[in-house]
DNA sequence: AACAGTCTTGACCACTTGGTCAAGAAATTT
DNA sequence: AAATTTCTTGACCAAGTGGTCAAGACTGTT
């Protein structure tokens, strides 16, 4: 916002510095919180100075702003595939399995979010009041939708929402929990299934859905 | 641990200061993280001089775990309901109850331990290996068993679980998004309600268990 | 009233942290 | 190749932090 952010063609070297340092405070916001989170850590696991990060973000604020972001944008993308889908069936599974991959690939992001919106959310509130609250009502009204079509039972939308949301970024944001309950191993391929298979069983039969046992794929993102 | 924490019978005023500076600590970690909070902020939040708390908790870090533990024995207090259960309809409606409320009553502790646990547990790693390890086991056995009875669809007792764990505790974590979310409102006496019995609805429909919508109490805690 | 624990507190310190800066190295443009 | 813009980096600093300490207040006991 306040950078003159690139312009040149040569400024493939900023973007690509740039997405660098992303990458890496994304993993130690993650690990340690905003405010445990030190540029020095920032700039080591970017293999850069720290001088350098101020030199692409001029505060710590700034660039914090700009990991949530892209973990926000992320998020929204995530939903087209609900948008797209004809019913529950298929749209609340599509959404779950990509909710569930986002969480196994890149949990991240999802932690640095959940540790913000933990802390009462002191520096993404403007994200929460305009482009998530246009989000969530947006998709409500596909559910309501969907309810007044008698295609599953009546539940307030925004409840089944957080539902989806809690139960399938568990499994990023827990990740350590579940891991040291899991023998201290990582889940297995067949472990992942099983959760997906079960997240979207309870949900569908949950809401009167019939479920598809062998549903269609939806695994990269 | 360290401590000699209360000996004689005057430690009533120890006993008093201890708890009204761990209730003041509860909200600052669950507010600004371990990191972001300092020790300032939990003195002003008690209502005495830094150089006191110094005196009851010698470090952060002390403070900080006899936080989490107050935390985890609640936790561990609430499944006892679980325990006693005839059944699944019963024992999980019960626990889904008291989770609820526990997230409804006292967000802070959730917050804290949810903020813990997304930084991989550095601090409280040997509660997750020895008593969450136990208690879940004694748990999953539970459900197991009625599984094997046929009370409920086959299930990872685990994912279960987990399932219960992030459905309830987001209401506390993600409390300030919902609250954002529900036109910057807390949620009314009807909307917990309707949370709750959505939740029950979907847990125990989903599992092939009958749900009870006259279900009865369990609310203090 | 003297004594002995327990508790209170302002002043202080060593250390870490976000951020600055100026000198120079690379890369682009003219 | 000169000039200009972009990038790199070690050294530095002011502010804030966890923790210390010693002097004194409070409480109960003898």
């Amino acid at each position: 916002m306040i950078l003159s952010t690139q312009r040149n063609q040569s400024g493939s070297k900023r973007k690509e510095n740039e997405a660098l340092i992303i990458t890496a405070a994304e993993k130690i916001f993650a690990d340690m919180g905003y405010a445990g989170a030190t540029m020095q850590q920032i700039a080591d696991a970017a293999g850069l100075p720290k001088a350098n990060l101020h030199y692409y973000f001029p505060t710590k604020e700034i660039l914090y702003r700009n990991v949530i972001e892209k973990i926000f944008n992320l998020w929204l993308e995530a939903a087209d595939i609900f948008d797209a889908a004809e019913g529950p069936k298929d749209g609340l599974s599509s959404y779950i399995d990509a909710k569930l991959e986002s969480s196994r690939h890149f949990p991240n992001g999802s932690k640095v979010w959940a540790n913000e919106v933990i802390q009462g959310a002191p520096i993404i509130q403007d994200y929460l009041e305009s482009k998530l609250t246009a989000w969530t009502h947006s998709k409500a009204e596909i559910i309501e939708m969907w309810i007044a079509k008698g295609l599953m039972d009546p539940i307030n939308p925004k409840t089944l929402l957080y539902f989806i949301w809690s139960a399938t970024q568990h499994y990023a944001d827990f990740q350590h929990q579940i891991r040291t309950l899991n023998n201290n191993s990582d889940l297995t391929e067949a472990q992942w299934s099983e959760v997906k298979e079960a997240i979207k069983k309870l949900v569908l039969k949950g809401l009167g859905v019939e479920h598809v046992s062998d549903c269609p794929t939806i695994s990269d993102e």
